[in-house]
DNA sequence: TCAAACATGTAACACGTTACATGATTTG
DNA sequence: CAAATCATGTAACGTGTTACATGTTTGA
């Protein structure tokens, strides 16, 4: 996933691989924190792949390497962002990832994707709902409470998308 | 993580590496749910490390390694069960997993990691609003609503663990 | 002048997924 | 008798972390 969250930070200027660290220190860092060893790998996968180009200049006697994203980037990155937000039960992190680009997507599309993750977030919760009433009598106390704290957590999540996301994006 | 869940299970009774896939699929699996692929290298690290026995038999002609926590095992279940239960601010498998198995510490234990847990959720909540105000005049519509669902996800977890959990351990 | 910040990267290691590979027994 | 379930495992691949390795400039 870093490599489209690098891509959505070349989406709006051009950066070398140290700023990219900083700036998601400052913006995404609470669910999404990629270390050195992981930003400079994925800036010369994307290299590879063609999806960015790499301009090296020397600035102050450092090597600067400034990245830009291409059409084939852009393409990428937009199919990414307008994908279905949620991936599995447990990845939240990717979900907030995609929100936090969607100003890059027609506002219709947003508003259709998080109805769409609204619904998906229902079906999980029916399905935990399904799972609780199978094994309510045999779980422990403690087993059944982490199973209530997701029941509570999708209906939290439902409740935000509904009242904080849907209308923001119309 | 995968590890510490088998040991956790094997608190419980014996199993065979199939039993357990089975036994997270009515368990863990809306926020754990290991693969094969994942489950039989761990109970092999798991037995390296002597932590675990195996004992082969043969049931109806099929071969079965029926695994078994020894006192070193359980050792090293109780004191990862025993550690803060938050290590991150996005790994919230690892958290359930912990409060999953509490039924294996002595309530006072468990009491004061929960109250642990709730401080520390404070504190990264209060770091979380620090960013908020650093960045609110210069941060995108999207961008500073991920940084809010984060801020109402702690305000949730603080809430619930508070009412739900706190009591329980008493 | 010394530490902090700027700037880039690799190597070892850990750990997870999917697909592949095998073979027995049970059930419809 | 065929399909599902029981049962174990490996290999390739992806991707992340930490620690290491290097060198410059800026500011107290």
């Amino acid at each position: 996933m870093t490599e489209y969250i690098l891509l959505g930070f070349l989406m709006e200027r051009d950066m070398t691989g140290y700023e990219m660290k900083q700036h998601m220190s400052i913006s995404t860092s609470y669910f999404v924190d990629a270390s050195y060893g992981s930003i400079y790998p994925s800036l010369k996968r994307l290299g590879q792949k063609g999806l960015v180009k790499c301009n090296e200049t020397v600035e102050n006697g450092k090597l600067k390497k400034i990245y830009s994203i291409n059409e084939r980037g852009k393409a990428v990155f937009l199919k990414w962002l307008a994908s279905p937000i949620l991936t599995s039960t447990t990845d939240i992190s990717s979900a907030l990832a995609k929100v936090f680009f969607f100003r890059h997507l027609p506002p219709e599309k947003s508003a259709s994707l998080i109805g769409q993750c609204v619904r998906d977030l229902e079906s999980y919760k029916k399905s935990l709902l399904e799972l609780r009433s199978k094994v309510a009598d045999q779980a422990e106390s403690f087993e059944l409470c982490t199973l209530d704290f997701g029941l509570d957590c999708y209906d939290f999540a439902i409740r935000w998308c509904s009242e904080h996301l849907l209308n923001k994006a119309e």
